[in-house]
DNA sequence: TTGAAAGCGCTACCAA
DNA sequence: TTGGTAGCGCTTTCAA
């Protein structure tokens, strides 16, 4: 047997309807199911029972047009597989979907015009506004937001100036994790890090020798290279094979890099966590909880990052004014077994805002 | 200098103030913007000029209203996190962004309560049409979403009866695995999958086995367990201390376990691809490329899906009629190192459709 | 060739 | 307490 499908369109249940149907006018129907103006308790119920009764959903393409609102917001992203926007995009639903807002998915890759394309279907179709991610805070999305008469909200992208951003507290999360260090007794401490074409590179090498030097700790120089495997293994070889003394911990860029920093010290035959500690950045929890041991990591709570940037979002739609720069917001290390902890636990900082 | 945001919002332009402007009526405005009706073309050059000047975008809101239809659907998925659903995602998009449509994106878990709330703000939004993705073809999502009055289609997901859904044909993918093992000489072929719980690990066991047995190859009980790099190793354990001859090659259920066992047998001091072949599924770029050697694998394609899923809908949208059941999309195979081939390439087969 | 008028489904104002 | 009416921004007859 062969079926068809098809949008099968019975006529749908219009407030008319509903309000010829229990005997009243539009505008009373309309004040019942809004909870507005007055009216016998009775008139109300007997109007919503039959708006129930008749599976009545009002016409949000209707309403919006009238209250200039669309409860519509777009996500525009440059990250297509990325592993950085999808806890974003989680926060800012998590964040919306109860006040009824929903959000159109938007992804640009690098391309302008996509973008454009993108962004004028989001204003014919009157978004409320609109978040933009990326996968790198020290890249633009491909399209200039600004006067566009439409509230924007950066998150984890380069923000426009005179805008309100969300990253994570990068230094924060560098400090958590050679405090963690220190605390287990770990006094020489290295870096290995991704290309210094990224801006958090910096970042975190920076945090990391000033973190050191306020714990008077000797630092190494950071190690620069790819953001993979293959350099975590070859860092190890340069750590282990120069002149200088093997560092007692490695503090890396992300959870691949400590991977394959982890993978390479096991093949030396350097014990993890008893003579070395490894801690990893990104808390990618596949890469993290399968390393051997599991990696403890800094997490830049991406998930609360976006539930910020949308109720940040939802503020400025309101109209109310918000200041405008970059909000730092904390990270969390979670721990696992690579430093010499058993437990699974996280440690937390209060936001250094900015 | 502090300054504040805000949603900026100067008066939006309608069609009525460039017909004003324009010094003609609505009506003739509309169709000369719409490419409607009839009337000199210099009137409709000086419309569409002065809408250009003026900056004008249509109302999509009131257009929709009017024409019922909005140009948007809805994305469900309970693939939060997941690899599989943002190709998927990827794929959609670009079979409707040029259409103008737009798409919202609903993460629902495994929460009814949630699904439900999607669901509505879908419905009231009048979206055109729903896609219902997961992260498990034996799943279904925690609605129903059949009886809608909403044209469904369904993509990696298990779909309800008499609709129309799409899926990768894992036993294509698990033929075009197995016969490249075998033309490069391999002859004793075992198979690492998942967890019995999951349909595709029969599926692809039972394609293991009939193809072998097509190929006159004996063929390994399958060896089940679960998706992580860990079963890998054990796997191996298993194959190379049993009483019985170690394989050549071995085809893996995913690409994670086929990580592990790649490091298994290099801790073996077997030699990958010399002494043993290794595939995966999936085709995880970042586990894929980042192993040693890299691993040839299966890649379902979830990109052609999703664009497929995408036009499926769109045709449906259109009121148009199509067969009900499901589709199988072809898989290919991504050649990288641990088979003995150095170059990377791609192998495909027709789709053997159902 | 052009435009007045009706109406998509709803909300809001004001009069009854 | 209730309902008539106007109108959100647009498209579409139909008449001029």
């Amino acid at each position: 047997m062969q079926e068809e499908a098809q949008g099968s369109s019975m006529e749908p249940v219009t407030l008319r309807k509903v309000a010829a149907a229990a005997g009243v006018s539009v505008a009373t129907a309309s004040k019942a199911l809004n909870g507005r103006g007055r009216m016998t308790p009775e008139t109300r119920k007997l109007i919503r029972e039959t708006a129930d009764r008749m599976g009545f959903r009002p016409n949000a393409l209707a309403q919006s047009l009238l209250r200039k609102r669309s409860f519509t917001v777009g996500l525009l992203t440059n990250d297509t597989y990325g592993r950085f926007s999808l806890p974003l995009m989680a926060g800012i639903s998590e964040a919306l979907v109860d006040k009824g807002v929903s959000v159109f998915l938007c992804n640009v890759e690098d391309d302008p015009r996509l973008a454009q394309l993108h962004v004028n279907a989001m204003r014919d179709k009157r978004v409320d506004g609109i978040i933009a991610t990326g996968k790198r805070i020290d890249r633009r999305l491909p399209i200039d937001l600004s006067g566009l008469g439409i509230p924007v909200v950066y998150a984890f992208t380069e923000p426009d100036p005179a805008s309100i951003a969300f990253v994570a507290d990068e230094a924060g999360g560098v400090r958590l994790a050679i405090e963690h260090f220190a605390s287990l007794g770990r006094r020489r401490i290295a870096h290995v890090s991704g290309p210094a074409s990224f801006a958090v590179v910096h970042l975190r090498a920076q945090a990391y020798r000033e973190t050191l030097e306020r714990l008077q700790l000797a630092a190494f120089e950071p190690l620069l290279g790819t953001w993979s495997e293959a350099w975590g293994h070859e860092a190890v070889r340069r750590l282990f094979e120069g002149t200088q003394k093997p560092p007692d911990a490695i503090f890396c860029g992300n959870d691949q890099i400590a991977r394959g920093v982890i993978d390479a010290l096991r093949e030396r035959s350097v014990a993890v966590p008893d003579e070395i500690g490894v801690i990893g950045f990104d808390n990618w929890e596949i890469m993290a909880a399968q390393s051997r041991p599991p990696l403890t990591s800094v997490d830049m709570n991406l998930t609360a990052i976006g539930r910020e940037a949308g109720l940040a979002l939802l503020t400025l739609v309101d109209g109310q004014k918000a200041e405008t720069g970059i909000r730092r917001l904390p990270c969390r290390l979670v721990v696992r077994e690579s430093c010499g902890q058993t437990t699974v636990k996280t440690i937390e900082v209060q936001s250094t805002s900015g």
